[in-house]
DNA sequence: CACCATGTTCCTTG
DNA sequence: CCAAGGAACATGGT
């Protein structure tokens, strides 16, 4: 579930189900995804403690908290890698098979799962600092980004994953944006034009937010099973249909014809990762 | 069995 | 120090 707008869509969900509960227990059943935090640490910073808020940083989920006995504010945070999940689940729910991590909030779990564990919930923020600007930040404009391209020879649709350069876009809506600012994902990041970037910048922007308001991209009925109401967000999109693929214009629509020319839409590997894009809007 | 998968980091190589 | 490419991580779906 793993981009922008699907972090934001959970961090919205997340926020008021965390709000001012409490840690009484913490249940580590994966190690790793603490790292490079000590599953003792971990566990001793965060019984008693109590979430004050819940914002997000790029991919990022940032768990605002405050240390027991104390007014120490402290981050945790949190990633969902590939395939990660976070969710609140009925206390007598049993735990799902590739549960991480389960904080014990009294009245409830609050379970961060992957089948992966690819993720991270930890006491390392470090990984903030290396991020970009948030696409919507005043630092994010189309010069400053044309500066930052100037120094790669990569493809352009590589360098929309590089974090440093905005934070939050992941290999769907790289594709995605490119589509809709009709360049080529082939295009050297040094040689675009600063009114190519331009139209970059926009599409990024526009991608992302028509996400957030579209919902999200994934099938959001993650969790166990339908019983409990607790965790269900995106319950007005649910349904057995994907308004996943139905918002996506090129991303795993191989062979399909274009949305707006019907030419079949190509597949290719740039960096060891899938590029979508229509070879006719997207010439060059 | 083969290949693919929403992400990030680490390790080379130049 | 920097840019670029590839492997690694671990599991599931097709």
């Amino acid at each position: 579930m793993p981009e922008l707008p699907e972090v934001e869509i959970l961090v919205r969900h997340l926020r008021p189900l965390l709000r001012g509960r409490t840690i009484q227990a913490v249940d580590i059943r994966r190690p790793k995804v603490l790292q490079p935090t000590p599953p003792a640490r971990f566990r001793k910073h965060l019984i008693g403690a109590r979430f004050l808020d819940v914002t997000r940083r790029g991919k990022y989920l940032l768990f605002q908290m405050r240390a027991r006995d104390s007014r120490a504010e402290f981050v945790l945070l949190g990633h969902l890698g590939m395939t990660g999940r976070m969710f609140m689940a009925a206390k007598r729910e049993p735990p799902p098979k590739h549960a991480a991590v389960i904080l014990d909030l009294g009245a409830s779990h609050f379970v961060y799962a992957d089948p992966r564990y690819f993720g991270r919930l930890t006491l390392d923020n470090s990984p903030v600092d290396r991020l970009g600007p948030e696409p919507w930040d005043e630092s994010f404009d189309a010069k400053a980004l044309a500066r930052e391209l100037k120094r790669f020879r990569q493809p352009i649709k590589v360098k929309l994953l590089d974090q440093s350069l905005v934070a939050g876009v992941g290999n769907i809506y790289a594709s995605e944006a490119l589509f809709r600012a009709g360049l080529s994902p082939r295009r050297a990041a040094h040689r675009l034009t600063l009114p190519e970037v331009a139209r970059v910048w926009r599409a990024v922007r526009a991608v992302m937010a028509a996400a957030i308001a579209g919902g999200s991209t994934m099938p959001l009925n993650f969790g166990p099973g339908k019983s409990d109401g607790l965790f269900y967000y995106g319950a007005a999109g649910g349904g057995g249909t994907n308004f996943y693929t139905e918002r996506l214009m090129v991303y795993d629509r191989r062979g399909q014809p274009c949305v707006k020319c019907r030419t079949p839409i190509r597949r290719i590997v740039q960096a060891a990762r899938s590029t979508f894009f229509c070879p006719h809007c997207q010439k060059t």
